[in-house]
DNA sequence: GTCTGGCACTCCGTCCGTGCGAGTGCCAGC
DNA sequence: GCTGGCACTCGCACGGACGGAGTGCCAGAC
């Protein structure tokens, strides 16, 4: 139907011009700037049906319409095409991470990167350690009986843990311990590395045997141990910007942020295989994100990922532009890890 | 004299009343709830007084007083003492504090723990590399001529680099490069670093030289980069409560701690040795600081510290029990990592 | 049936004037 | 040198009036 066609161009005229200038929209302003080739009451019509279907509403009696939660998701899924970034901004991409030099310096890079690309807080994931392989491990001692274990992942990330052995170790068994444990897992996927525990306790020579099975068991709890998952977060300064489109609810985003738990569990259900993920005010299971937008994908082999990023913001924002820079530093951030 | 003596009575007075009330105190208010043994009108000239020499300022005309910066900074100086922390608090930053397994956990809990008790922005400064000691240093070969470079400092901090040689290498050369460089920085303190390069190239065996000089060269080029400093901040949700003293400028505090270099000076310009520093509003030389007040300490050795850390917030803030509190998380920041 | 112009209505935001209360500064008296 | 009293100054909250933006509805045109 004609009708329903041109509704659709009401609800996106709304959403562009609400997110540009903020103010509730009204039907003269649409017919204005926008040649629908109606006049402001037909228009007016489109909106009064909009409205019931729940896709657009008004403040006050006598305001403009604003987008709904529906309204943007109907935006996002059926109106809007994912803007590409033009050379320049690709190019600038391309230097700004290019001289990274480590993990940390390329998930830093790659945040400030974000956050200033679409102007809204940006957050990425460390690669997640259970999708990872072991490149090296290293045991060092600290003291008698403390040993400090680091773990060296494919994808650059560095992990450590201390190891309290309730006896001391002399020097010997520290280095047939580093040559044992890079054996058996050099080059084994995080997640199966539990399995190879048992073989390995069995294989070691018996005055072995009690420190490989504890420096083993402690190598696998730092794996599986909750908050083995880490956030980068960077441009918070810009909720001070849009503090006016997210009444008091700054506070809660930036608690939150700080949480880690929320926002990781958010921006980690992307695995759907490269596809740009958005939620949507209410959309978003917790309490303290439900006037904000989240949009994120994972970075790292398409079906596997190895994280995820995104940008944390209010539904008042530009998607598309928003949907296409996350995919930008995402597949740049995927392509280094990759890389190194 | 008695008048002076009572004036800064007044002043500590009205310090601690605003502090507590957020309102502008009057006379009366302060001849209410302080037995200052005087009249209100007695009061108010003392406020008269302390006002011209410029302790206060009052917002509106007929509106209380309010301490300016000089002001607090008498009140920091001479008229409070810092209040020590209950028992309980102890035992509960103790405890909150022994669960950490490594240097970022610590870190982490820490600048939890210090924007939990001051309801303040929390930083701490990771412990800076020029005064810590090589424990260990480990090189894994991650592509024929990638090196992947591993420092880890006493402190329990890990650095990581990759260093791209021209050429591929052997993994018995990698073997060899790991015990010279072992044996030739392990215990050295990083500072001194530097001048145990030539030596180690001189007495390096000639196939290695280039390879030694090269990496070498890649080690004392990640201690000295500029960003070599880190800093983990916390408690940015705290912010939000205060937005209401810090009128407009959240965002360029929020700015500030993501740049981190104006922080990480302010924060590690306290090497006096133990003692905490405050710098008040105006005192702060970085402009996006003026409207706020810093309290800082060293942690490790009161010599020589390893690091900073410390709290941002209204220049209206509980500088006695903040204070208090900086520098107790110092304290056992600096008993934590000595430990390890 | 669909669109359009016109019109009355609603309601928000702003402005302005008033009254109130808090707090001050000053002065005369103790 | 301290105190009580008093006039004065302002800021702020309250309330009514006004203007403007936007809507919904209706009758007429295509």
């Amino acid at each position: 139907m004609a009708h329903d066609e041109r509704r659709l161009q009401v609800l996106r005229a709304i959403v562009q011009d609400y997110v540009s200038t903020n103010d509730p929209v009204g039907s003269k302003a649409l017919a204005d700037r926008h040649d629908l080739g109606v006049s402001p009451a037909t228009i007016r019509n489109d909106m009064a049906v909009l409205e019931e279907q729940g896709y657009i509403a008004q403040p006050h009696t006598s305001a403009g319409r604003v987008p709904t939660d529906k309204g943007y998701r109907l935006f996002v899924d059926r109106l809007s095409a994912v803007k590409p970034l033009s050379g320049a901004e690709r190019k600038a991409i391309e230097k700004f991470l290019d001289g990274a030099v480590d993990l940390h310096d390329v998930l830093g890079r790659s945040v400030r990167l974000l956050a200033q690309l679409t102007r809204q807080v940006a957050v990425i994931q460390y690669p997640t350690l259970s999708r990872s392989a072991v490149r090296h491990l290293e045991v060092v001692q600290v003291a008698g009986s403390r040993l400090l274990l680091v773990l060296i992942t494919d994808t650059g990330r560095v992990e450590q843990r201390v190891v309290e052995c309730s006896v001391d170790v002399d020097a010997e068994s520290v280095a047939e311990l580093r040559t044992l444990l890079n054996s058996a897992f050099t080059g084994a996927k995080l997640a199966e590395a539990a399995g190879l525990v048992p073989e390995l306790v069995d294989t070691a020579p018996p005055h072995l045997r009690t420190l490989v099975a504890g420096v083993s068991a402690a190598l696998i709890e730092t794996l599986v141990e909750p908050g083995e998952d880490r956030l980068v977060v960077g441009g918070t300064a810009n909720l001070a910007r849009t503090a006016l489109d997210l009444p008091g609810t700054v506070r809660p985003i930036l608690e939150a942020l700080e949480e880690q738990v929320v926002v990781l569990k958010l921006i980690s259900e992307v695995d759907t295989g490269g596809t740009v993920v958005v939620r949507i005010g209410e959309e978003n299971a917790h309490e303290a994100l439900t006037g904000a937008s989240v949009v994120s994908v994972g970075y790292g082999a398409p079906d596997r990922a190895l994280g995820g990023l995104g940008i944390v913001g209010p539904t008042r924002m530009d998607y598309p532009t928003n949907m296409a820079a996350v995919r930008a530093v995402a597949r740049y951030v995927g392509q280094l890890l990759a890389e190194s």
